[in-house]
DNA sequence: CTGAAAGCGCTAACAA
DNA sequence: TTGTTAGCGCTTTCAG
């Protein structure tokens, strides 16, 4: 018949030292299983004493004294794309693999937010970052004084690692297959925002037009922004000029797929008047009609990788300079695609 | 030219205090914005040492004295799932509105990685957690002596607040529908975990069938875990019936999604021998072929309300009782329905 | 309005 | 193998 204490405070290290007979020291050695300084029985009543109790141990206070959190940031523009939620289960179950925690920041395309983030990340001291950067430059990232990861493929970051696709390739490699099929009148719906994100998708659309002696014309680059109405616009813009693209390349399968539900609205067939290959390869691809041909990426692969790169930059153990991993991308062929009638 | 210090160690509050010549009591109750109790002045010299230091508060001490950490754990099922994604934005973007910010925890189904996580926000002394339990009881979840809001309506959880949709009323919704198209013989694919997921979808397809005086089939009830291959299977095995369904109704939209692409694989047509409506409306489900009729949920919502209850709770402005937040379906017709040719 | 001092709960030398 | 002690950086009485 025992009254609860008015405050229940969680018990702390010194109440499973007096149970226990021990000091706190030692209560301490045993949490931090430091088997080999502490003699086998004190260690079982130390034990004891924490069941007994249910003594959980304060990260704060422990945190505190060894400047370590075990808690790492994530921070991505826009979680609601399945993609990043792909990149980030493979980050979360890496790092949690290791004992860290992740918490997710959605910049959702917002500078603010990004750098608020930042703020976040530093003034809780978290162990690590890991960012694909939308706004944020290196001099930023480099100031936190956090190890950090890049989620992606970017030029000027160097000193920093980096895990992501060869979008590059990629691009170059979805365009060549739409070469191959006839086409020589592509349409590129490029996503951008900011300086940075699809820049190499601009880069190998480019080189790819050159390479192949196309005809440069520039009204069939169309930039829009990262989202659904981005890809209605571009593709509607595509398809009214006065002489529409015979294929196009998006950006990533959002912009993809909305483009081909425009294409739709528009009474213009899919793959019939224009193909489409996007670049993701996200979980709804394999669903619209026709189920769309994309550039695969290894998402949840990228994950993992990052959190490697991560967890090693934590415990010391990365070279100064930047690494990187640059997974490759795979064309799936679906039904988005057909040979060219021109 | 000046060398950095070898320890690149953040500035504390006590080298803000010597930069202003005040005491760090001074420097501290200009960091909470105590305007009362601080001269102007003093606040300015104090702000500008801050700026000129670059300093940035260390949360991990101010948590350690006032055992409030700023941070909430958010624990659901299954983060693959476009319904989580869609309420963890919810949550984060209420969450982060008020100062708090999230860890997502995915449990993956796995009962293990729950309890993983509810120890994480213990020993963290998390602020507040939000959860969608699926094996977890409520002993546990108020062992944690953390405040808590549950993701979703369910029984056996008094004392705790809860937000959710009517999905009791939703899976009556939506059988009604089917029955008004004159379907009389009603597949169900029964996601389920554990004890407690979905039990308000079965009740609410007893009751109905109660009712409507419809046969009490069980065969024509199935079983199955809640992903793609369940939604699959179940599709099998009600198609395989010596009289299969006219009509199907799935927990949710990956099991309705999948079924559908089952149908399709055996040759039959959707929703021309066979009906499906899904329920969630999850952004996949506007691109399938047919686009999915499903019931939908007000996901964000839900994540906004919770967050809303949670951030009360913390606050201790909240009444002892556990509260609800029900929020209402809403059926959205697209094209996986037709009427029974019965 | 400001400062001195006492901790929050834990870890890590240093002694014993 | 164990205990003692001195903080980690901050907040919060309590005096002044």
């Amino acid at each position: 018949m025992s009254a609860r204490q008015d405050p229940p405070s969680r018990p702390t290290i010194i109440h499973v030292a007096r149970a226990a007979g021990v000091s706190k020291s030692t209560v301490s050695r045993v949490l931090q299983g430091d088997t080999a300084s502490v003699k086998p029985e004190t260690r079982q009543a130390v034990a004891r004493a924490i069941r007994k109790l249910g003594y959980e141990q304060n990260a704060i206070a422990s945190s505190l004294r060894t400047a370590r959190t075990h808690t790492v940031m994530l921070i991505a523009p826009d979680i609601a794309n399945p993609f990043w939620s792909e990149v980030t289960r493979g980050l979360q179950d890496t790092m949690e693999h290791s004992g860290y925690s992740v918490v997710v920041g959605n910049g959702d395309w917002d500078p603010h937010r990004e750098s608020q983030f930042l703020k976040t990340a530093q003034r809780n001291r978290f162990d690590g970052i890991a960012i694909n950067p939308t706004i944020i430059h290196c001099r930023e990232l480099r100031a936190t004084g956090i190890p950090t990861v890049i989620l992606g493929i970017r030029d000027g970051f160097p000193q920093i690692d980096m895990a992501g696709s060869d979008t590059y390739r990629g691009t170059l490699d979805a365009l060549a297959y739409l070469y191959k099929m006839g086409h020589r009148r592509i349409g590129f719906i490029y996503g951008r925002y900011n300086t940075d994100p699809g820049y190499a998708r601009f880069q190998a659309y480019a080189d790819f037009v050159k390479r192949n002696h196309l005809r440069a014309d520039s009204s069939l680059i169309v930039e829009v922004p990262f989202d659904r109405a981005g890809g209605e616009r571009g593709m509607q813009t595509l398809l009214s000029l006065s002489k529409p693209p015979t294929a196009v390349f998006a950006s990533n399968d959002i912009l993809a797929i909305a483009a081909m539900q425009r294409a739709a609205q528009l009474g213009v067939k899919v793959p019939g008047d224009v193909s489409i290959v996007g670049m993701d390869d996200i979980y709804p691809a394999a669903m619209t009609t026709p189920p769309l041909t994309t550039m695969a990426k290894q998402k949840y692969e990228v994950g993992c990788q990052a959190a490697q790169f991560l967890i090693e930059r934590i415990a010391g153990k990365a070279p100064r300079e930047g690494r990187r991993c640059v997974l490759p991308c795979r064309l799936v062929e679906r039904g988005s695609c057909a040979p060219s009638r021109g």
